[in-house]
DNA sequence: ATAATAGGCAAGTCGTGACTTGCATGTCAA
DNA sequence: TTGACATGCAAGTCACGACTTGCCTATTAT
């Protein structure tokens, strides 16, 4: 749950999982391509794979080896679990 | 926005919003002691109270003084923009 | 076979963030 | 008014995370 958290901290990490969201299945040169020249990053590769490692780690991206490519594919369930942990029910009042 | 993830980064404010949850409308004392014997907390009030900044800061918390006492509710608001970041519409495949 | 492509591993630098420490401010009760 | 209560402010320590650098492995095309 932590490591949830902790993947959405950082800007770059959610721009990648908007760039998922654009286009699904990409190898790690493709999205760095990509968001070099649409979205202005100018990260290294092996930035944008440590990053796409902690996205992993945290279950929001999901990888598939395709003889030297590996693909990259967003996994939105994690997400709904922040969202259903605290907008499920309203606070309660102070007694 | 970059602030309202990086709140919701740590365990110790996340688990701040749970106590909310649980009991709104509290001071920052009240916060202190109910971490502690509940949740197994052992922070101290300064770090508490700036934890308690950091979420007010991302739009998480609102306060309001009552004298000397200083009440923190929780706002679930940005939460809800966090799940429909990502949750509205499915990814596109790659052609 | 060889070179080019796609990715992986590991050590090191550097800034940010969590926490502490000490003191200051404001508010209420006696 | 004085002391106890509730909170605020600021500098300093320390560890973790983002990024770099350099080299290594594996797969494919020529």
């Amino acid at each position: 749950m932590d490591e949830l958290f902790k993947a959405l901290a950082d800007q770059t990490r959610r721009t990648i999982l908007d760039e998922l969201r654009e286009r699904d299945n990409q190898t790690l040169f493709e999205i760095c391509s990509r968001l070099a020249t649409k979205h202005g990053l100018g990260s290294t590769r092996q930035a944008i794979s440590q990053h796409l490692a902690v996205l992993e780690a945290a279950g929001l991206v999901r990888t598939r080896r395709d003889g030297r490519h590996k693909l990259h594919s967003i996994t939105a369930e994690p997400l709904r679990q922040i969202a259903e942990r605290w907008l499920r029910d309203p606070p309660e009042e102070a007694p």
